[in-house]
RNA sequence: GCGCCCGUAGCUCAGCUGGAUAGAGCGCCGGACUUCGAAUCCGUAGGCCGCAGGUUCGAAUCCUGCCGGGCGCGCCA
């Protein structure tokens, strides 16, 4: 496809020239020319509109102009099925149907690689996405972020890109400090002391279930052995790490997988973050007041400067945030990618002040802002809150819906749009769910090949000129050119991070083939186009199967 | 009040960074299984693309101003 536009640019240059020179056009400027699908198939094939463009430069009709270019343009190659100039003076070009056929070959040659590309090539990535504190179950918004966060990093990788995932683990600061508090409490609750829980503490069940571990490991000697202070920091290292493994464990359900998982608290501990702020004293871009330190960040373009160390003597988490992403840089990464909630997006000016502070482009850190999950049951808003103890984890939507569909659904949508997530709805529609609409493609295919292979003995399905040749009904021709058309869309979801244009296009193909499954048979009495219809199909099942790979979804030989 | 995002069919959403007649899925209505898997297909109905201006050959898309919804605006993370 890509080639094809090339050569079809080619040959509209070489016209434009010709007409210039002999007097059919007065001007020989070029504008950049643009070659599209059109919507319509009446429209053919590849569309340009060079005629409209260049209607004030030559000071002629744009239908002139299209005339003009039509009456020199050379089809040396055989391309042009038909060519025609239509509308306010678009230039419509027909392919001749023999030139879509080698797409095929493409296909099967490239199998698993078919859609890559070396757009990234050379550059360092790192996406870092999910990030949650551990200081409780992953829940469904931060689902939608690990998908898509997942996802992008797929794409860019398989666009050549050397693309790291990373965990930021929230392991230090306050909320560290009240999980392991709403812990001790909850430990001498259980040990029959009367105790007021407080309420800015974590009120969920699962606080009980780690104060039974500590229980279990340490009996009661932390009301005894230690003070207070000692026994709470003890209980906080403790429950982070149970909540830690939980979260992995809910990763790994989910088909996330992380390169690094990087400690917040080795910031400190490494005294990078002592060491930034050392820097930026000696910048003189801090200062003190009312006893707090506070990072002119208003210079690099924020609002109103922010404090990094707190009156108390504590860094807050922006200290450590600059310090980390410092390190990203520090690190390599040519490109850093954060994967945020759409409620931290004030944050990212701060940021973007700091890395431009630290002396680093800020044009190459990007962040993706995943608009919040409304989480419904039947239409009725879920609470969510970790504090409060209410909400549905992660895990509970896996169990529910299935790991392929709620990956499939997180990525059905643009991410800048706000998700309504009905776990009745989708449970209730599993059914019809889009992504069974797209896995069955890759069934039935497999089922078909099943059956070409115990029937009549078709192993090997290779490239047969003349079986191929046989493949002309509108619907395969159609087939064709939207899998033509893949490579295109990674690309494009590549460039702009946007993993739904994947799950769109495999919608597209999975009903351009249940289309054309329904209208044709593929196992007919005539060998030659079997042959070929049944590279056709293999060929379909690759690239449904490469769209959901990069998706994170399976692709079942049998649902 | 300021900032970011959203507003497209009854519902949930796409719309290829400015193109021709705005598209899917669900839902409604009507059809298609003695034939490779009906988790499918085919067809009908359904739209002042929030409103009003502007930019130009051409606007759902870009600019401005409103209206409505969400989210931010801490020495919280």
């Amino acid at each position: 496809m890509i080639e094809m536009k090339q050569i079809i640019k080619e040959l509209i240059i070489e016209a434009v020239k010709k007409a210039n020179e002999q007097g059919d056009l007065p001007s020989s400027e070029l504008p950049v020319v643009t070659l599209e699908e059109p919507k319509i198939e009446a429209h053919g094939d590849f569309s340009t509109n060079i005629a409209m463009v260049m209607a004030s430069i030559q000071k002629m009709p744009p239908r002139k102009i299209a005339e003009a270019i039509l009456k020199h343009l050379e089809d040396t190659v055989g391309i042009f099925e038909k060519t025609e100039i239509a509308g306010p003076g678009f230039v419509n070009f027909f392919i001749n149907k023999s030139f879509w056929l080698p797409v095929l070959r493409t296909i099967h040659q490239e199998d698993t690689r078919y859609g890559a590309s070396e757009t990234g090539k050379g550059i360092k990535v790192q996406v870092e996405f999910v990030s949650a504190n551990p200081t409780g179950p992953l829940h469904v918004g931060h689902g939608r972020g690990a998908a898509v966060g997942d996802v992008v990093g797929n794409i860019m990788s398989f666009c050549g890109y050397d693309v790291k995932k990373e965990y930021y683990v929230n392991d230090s600061g306050r909320q560290i400090k009240t999980l392991g508090l709403s812990v001790f409490m909850r430990y001498k609750e259980l040990l029959g002391e009367n105790v007021e829980f407080p309420g800015d503490c974590y009120q969920g069940e699962y606080i009980y279930d780690i104060a039974k571990s500590v229980i279990g490991k340490k009996g009661s000697s932390l009301l005894e052995a230690c003070e207070e202070k000692t026994a709470v920091s003890y209980c906080a290292g403790f429950a982070a790490k149970v909540i830690l493994d939980g979260i992995r464990k809910d990763l790994d359900a989910f088909g996330v997988e992380f390169d690094t998982w990087y400690s917040e608290q080795s910031l400190f501990d490494s005294g990078k973050v002592a060491s930034v702020i050392n820097d930026f004293r000696d910048r003189k871009i801090v200062y003190e007041k009312d006893g707090a330190l506070w990072f002119k960040t208003s210079d690099f373009g924020d609002e109103k400067d922010r404090v990094v160390v707190r009156s108390n003597g504590q860094a807050t988490y922006f200290a450590s945030d600059i310090a980390y992403h410092q390190d990203k840089f520090d690190r390599g990464f040519d490109r850093v990618v954060d994967v945020w909630g759409a409620d931290h997006h004030g944050y990212i000016p701060r940021i973007k002040a700091s890395i431009a502070a630290a002396g680093n482009d800020k044009d190459r850190f990007d962040v993706i802002l995943v608009q919040l999950v409304n989480l419904l049951r039947d239409a009725v808003p879920v609470a969510m809150s970790t504090r409060a103890g209410e909400f549905v984890t992660l895990q509970d939507v896996i169990n529910e819906v299935g790991r392929d569909a709620a990956r499939f659904i997180f990525l059905t949508r643009h991410y800048e749009s706000p998700l309504d997530f009905d776990l009745e709805l989708a449970k209730k529609k599993a059914n019809d769910n889009p992504v069974y609409y797209v896995q069955y493609v890759h069934a039935r295919i497999s089922s078909i090949l099943r059956k070409a292979r115990e029937e009549r003995s078709i192993g090997d399905v290779i490239w047969n000129e003349d079986a191929v040749a046989m493949l002309k009904a509108p619907e395969e021709i159609r087939l064709i050119k939207t899998m033509a058309r893949y490579p295109e869309v990674i690309r494009d979801s590549a460039q702009f991070m946007e993993p739904h244009r994947i799950t769109f296009y495999l919608m597209t193909l999975a009903s351009s083939f249940h289309s054309y499954y329904n209208k044709h048979k593929v196992l007919t009495d005539e060998t030659l186009l079997s042959a070929g219809r049944l590279y056709l199909i293999l060929a379909v099942k690759k690239v449904i199967r490469n769209g959901l790979a990069l998706l994170g979804v399976s692709a079942p030989e049998k649902m």
